[in-house]
DNA sequence: ATGTGTTTTGACCAGATGGTCAAGAACACG
DNA sequence: CGTGTTCTTGACCATCTGGTCAAAACACAT
């Protein structure tokens, strides 16, 4: 049943771009055991293969091979190259925020920080091909994630600013540019993912991460105690 | 003159792999002025591309586009496509480093790591290209660099983390992690380039390297005054 | 076991891509 | 001007790459 738009007479589905044969399915109920199954390895692999080489560099070959399918079973599932790239890069963004979003007036401001900084870096450690998915993507230009930068990361990051500055001002922590405190989080710990090789060749045989979290608190510390 | 292997009876340069015609030629006497010219056409043009699209997402055609020539004249220049990019990074780690060469204990400890953040911010400011290039084939796994970040990379930093721990140990400086200390400028620095539209998404319209100026001095004065 | 819908694949295609080559154009220089 | 060298390019090639398709293989409810 190659052609699912007419023999299926579910064509309204077929009008819609990016669509593959799946789409139509899942539409009408809950996905197979095998489609969530093979879905889930090929969004694996393209994690994989995407976050080492890049959205252009990487290959539907490369990508098959890496999930154990051959090239036409991986369009069977997926619309496109693009389309695996895509739902890879949907709701990342979302997820790499939530250590930011936890960051709230619950406890003590500088507390409150040094607890995101460390939330960040477990990420790094725990989830580097996703940050370095997301890296390649930021050095292309972000050209599929651009409009959720303005949008729901401005939001978001205006909206924490806001908070921290208003510790500042309060006294609570010492007097900084809450946007660029935020920044350097993300600078200090995404490099312990995407620059990996780099680190561990200038430290020798010692874990990054470990000292990395103690490196990062007396950064933080320095910074923001009052 | 195609095949300059016999017709120039120097077939033992031919045994070198990677080599193209100029090879041969630069190797008898000064490069012509054409030759400069368009050498260094062509490596700008590579810059441009590579350091958005990386190794595998360049392509030859674009790259002879952006240096305004055919391709086959890339390829009088340049034996191949690798032969641009390893050309680019050959030099630019040691490029890079510069900035680090220059610290020594000349100046006040403070000061000497002060000014050494920012020569390197300065440098993001003003070759983000190259920062972007790098960042690419580092995180594509170093396949180029591997060995010079193990090598020179990892002397240098190796003896630089000696003098500031001397520092440190001396009291003259806060107690801290020397190469943490070196990676987290690294780390600092190129983000302003590496993920510019990024952080422009964030600051909406201000300028991001005055902000970071402030912001990372106070950082590291933060971290290191005693 | 049979039939229906799902999953898989070998063969194939068009366009892109890195690279070659022979011949012509431009240049340097006596 | 003439001539040997340097430079440039149109046409071409093999391979890679994203993507298609029809048919075969499979799963599984009845």
């Amino acid at each position: 049943m190659p052609n699912t738009c007419l023999s299926l007479g579910i064509q309204y589905a077929c009008m819609m771009l990016g669509q593959n044969n799946l789409d139509d399915m899942t539409r009408q109920g809950q996905p197979t055991r095998i489609q969530t199954l093979n879905r889930s390895a090929i969004l694996e692999a393209g994690l994989e293969v995407f976050s080492v080489q890049g959205y252009r560099g990487a290959t539907l070959d490369q990508i098959a091979s890496e999930a154990g399918l051959s090239k036409p079973n991986l369009l069977y599932y997926f619309a496109s190259k693009e389309a695996i790239y895509t739902a890879l890069l949907e709701g990342l963004l979302d997820t790499w925020l939530d250590p930011l979003r936890a960051l709230g007036p619950g406890g003590a401001p500088l507390d409150e920080i040094l607890a995101y900084v460390q939330r960040k870096l477990i990420m790094s450690r725990d989830y580097p091909r996703e940050s370095r998915l997301f890296a390649n993507e930021i050095l292309r230009g972000a050209p599929q994630v651009e409009a959720e930068l303005h949008g729901a990361l401005k939001t978001l990051v205006d909206e924490k600013a806001a908070l921290i500055e208003s510790w500042s001002a309060a006294g609570k922590i010492a007097k900084v540019n809450a946007h660029h405190l935020i920044i350097s989080i993300w600078a200090l710990t995404q490099h312990y993912s995407d620059f990996d090789v780099q680190v561990r060749a200038v430290l020798g045989g010692d874990d990054p991460f470990a000292g990395a979290a103690a490196h990062l608190e007396q950064m933080f510390i320095g910074l923001l105690a009052v």
